[in-house]
DNA sequence: GATGAATGAGGTTTCATTCAT
DNA sequence: TATGAATGAAACCTCATTCAT
């Protein structure tokens, strides 16, 4: 059945998800992935061609879920600063929400695996978001500079801090979180 | 000759960067490690104990250049926010003209090893930077924030952005590099 | 129904032919065969009851399929050397009209399966054949030797000279099938 | 040392061939080639890069010694029909006293792999025969038909009656192969 | 120190066959 | 009958590590 299928195909990514934030890509072999997943070794070769697919399936799966993440709200609807305000919110509250979710595309994108070119403005969550910045650059609120690099300065911030407070270096609480997220308003914001 | 030796020891190190920039941690076997070296196989084990510890041995290694590199024209001399900005455009120019190191310790910090407990305030390279900030702290001139916030916020901007530079995918000249690096400055500014 | 049934098992026995020609005994697997034929993987156990039957199924079939073209025009009715010729020229003939089941049947006898000991000139097709050779000896007029040689020397030129032009190392017209096939028969008289 | 390394190469080869003629191309697993031929595993892949490539070793070594043999005592220095029955005689005798070898290579040419193409006529033990051919065809002792053709019609039954004769279905005498050996150059002389 | 053949456990993947539906 | 997901043993191959030389 289709329901019973969905399972399987589910477990087999919900706990490559889990075996590669503890061990890593390194160190998540098949077996271990199977016998984790409840299911027979062969199985895993029903659902995905081969270990690379089932990643690059993980990766698709998380990035969407992450994207719809960040729009909560529909920050591009609101005048700057509190769409980027808002946005860095949503970020930071689901990565931390989301640590195996985090921690596993963190390690994805820092892995030289074949980098299938997919700009990330361009998905049908994020085009909104690239527009609303594309606006407030033209009106002059926002610094006239890449879209990636106003990316890191904002968002980028929100993931760094974000997986350190899931490893517990640090522990920011609400006001510090407000501050933070001004301030990365303001960084971007035209002198 | 000892000489010889450190040829070995650093030629072993050196093509492990490679190796792991090429094809990440997952997929660098210690044969190839050694053909490409130019050693063989055995002769690995003479100098380390085993992979994990040359992985360990380079990663220290990359870690003091690293740290090095940020405190060149002894930017904990100076006063905010030209401290500041020294360090951060040492950081960016030191990993755009290092990006095998980069790259390979980015995803090792991204990657679940074994982190020893290593405060990243607390070597000889970055203990006076932290008193630094500290004092700067004590002077109202940047927010009371943990150390690690502040380090993202800054720095952390500058590997991301150094990445993006790395990998094709944004090309900052001077003006937008200068602007950053204040906007970075500004950003951890109290309001 | 029975002439779906028929369907079925003739597309697996099809299929098969066809895989093993292109892929030989070692690289045609069940999963394969199914999806090759239509039919699914779980089928097949209803026709046969494993993989070594379906091949036995199918190398019957073509053994007796082969039997009944060599005798065509029934040469065990012609006087020597008119009825060798026209077994050669039946054999190649067919040989070359039917270049899969050709194939596969020499793939299968020289592959070490159990061969279950059936003498060949003893079915219902060969036997004629067998009685014709040996009337043949007894009139002096074919060599006394075993029949397997003489099939050798006359057959089995055959099957290697078709062997040949499936494969288009060589083309050989009229004239020269003629020649080659009066060869053979001059080969087998005594001196 | 090189001998010990010739001696587990050999061995791998050598135990290859008793595998594939006892339980064929499909049922040569590398485990067992390894433990049958008192080796590790691993050690075949420090030899041969791939199964195939083990197989392609042993195929090419086999041919060069069948090749050798064919043309001992020199075959090419003699008139015909001389210089073909001595041919047709090496043939038959080092088939029967290498069954193995013969066997083998029948079942490596009647599979489908990937034949590299590779003119049987053209290496340097053939070469002088097929000149030898080619003169004798140009005097008019010999049919013109393609090498091919001739080929089969003498050594080609040569090898199959070879193979019957080690499989115990026939037993030629010396008179009987006498005989055989002289029919096949009757074989191919014009009539 | 240095080599590289050797090991053998373990990696990914395949496959004949079964069985719930 | 028919399906095709499921199994798990076994296939091919890799790899960190060892050790005789």
């Amino acid at each position: 059945m289709t329901v019973v299928q969905q399972d399987k195909r589910s477990a087999i990514l919900e706990t490559l998800l889990d075996l590669v934030v503890e061990r890593g890509f390194h160190d998540a072999p098949m077996a271990l992935l199977a016998s984790r997943a409840g299911v027979s070794a062969g199985v895993i070769y029903h659902y995905f061609a081969s270990k690379d697919e089932v990643i690059q399936a993980l990766v698709t799966q998380l990035k969407a879920e992450q994207g719809k993440a960040l729009i909560a709200g529909e920050p591009y609807l609101l005048p700057f600063p509190d769409n980027i305000k808002r946005l860095w919110l949503n970020g930071f509250r689901y990565y931390v929400a989301h640590p195996r979710q985090t921690i596993f595309l963190e390690q994805y994108k820092n892995s030289p695996f074949p980098q299938q070119f997919q700009d990330e403005w361009l998905d049908e969550n994020t085009l909104p978001l690239a527009q609303m910045i594309q606006y407030d650059i033209e009106q002059g609120v926002i610094q006239r500079l890449p879209l990636e690099a106003l990316h890191d300065m904002t968002l980028g911030v929100a993931i760094m801090l974000a997986k350190r407070q899931i490893r517990g270096e640090i522990q920011l609480d609400e006001d510090a979180l407000e501050r933070v997220a001004l301030a990365c308003c303001r960084a971007i914001q035209p002198i």
